[in-house]
DNA sequence: TTGACATATCAATTATTGTTGATATATTAA
DNA sequence: TTAATATATCAACAATAATTGATATGTCAA
């Protein structure tokens, strides 16, 4: 099952994105508008070029997108991509509720 | 406030218990039934001080529950840690529709 | 008790990731 | 073109996490 495999590692790769403080603090800014690396720097009170390198990294998770305007770069959330992730975390939740608490016999 | 800053920082270690694919495959084997230590190292054929390892970091993260068992120790998922990562993921991604795509001036 | 087995912990090593400062690239305005 | 500004990249270092093998702890059965 090569789709699920992937799925499986999209999700995996995006909660290493979001596994970062200062990551999960650029996407609570980003929520509902896109913003600039100028004005995350100042509202987050980090360096610009981590600031950029942690931006490569939710990029590369396909959590942000960027564009850019003019002289500046601007990034937004990719809804989808998060929305994806926490469904892929809410159906393992969701089977082990449905499984109910069964024990697995073993070893003898 | 304070909850809510304890709640980003529990997705947040979550979101990192759930970024390594050894623990993300111990809790797709552990959805629906206890499992004991040495049925993971059979099915995900990694070493046992390695699984070990990997369970304590789930552990600490809220996203398994440890019962023994005469000498087996019988690992479950918790479904409600799970769910709660899952709803701050998916809380993120509908305030971001809800939103719209609004571009934020700045830098003049 | 002793021996066998299941699991956890520890120490050491390697790999990955985060951080910083310096510098390069890209765009605009003069 | 040149200067100024915004962002990205690079090299180096620091911090953290993964992995391994050896060993300790805890439980059961004889």
């Amino acid at each position: 099952m090569p789709k699920a495999t992937s799925r499986r590692n999209i999700s995996i790769a995006c909660c290493r994105a979001l596994s970062d403080d200062t990551r999960f603090r650029i996407l609570e800014v980003l929520v509902g508008k896109e913003t600039c690396v100028c004005e995350l720097v100042d509202r987050l009170d980090v360096a610009q070029p981590l600031l950029s390198h942690h931006l490569k990294t939710l990029k590369e998770a396909g959590l942000v997108r960027a564009k850019r305007r003019g002289r500046w770069m601007f990034y937004s959330l990719d809804a989808d991509r998060l929305e994806e992730t926490a469904q892929a975390l809410s159906t393992l939740a969701k089977e082990q509720r449905k499984a109910g608490r069964s024990l697995e016999v073993c070893c003898g």
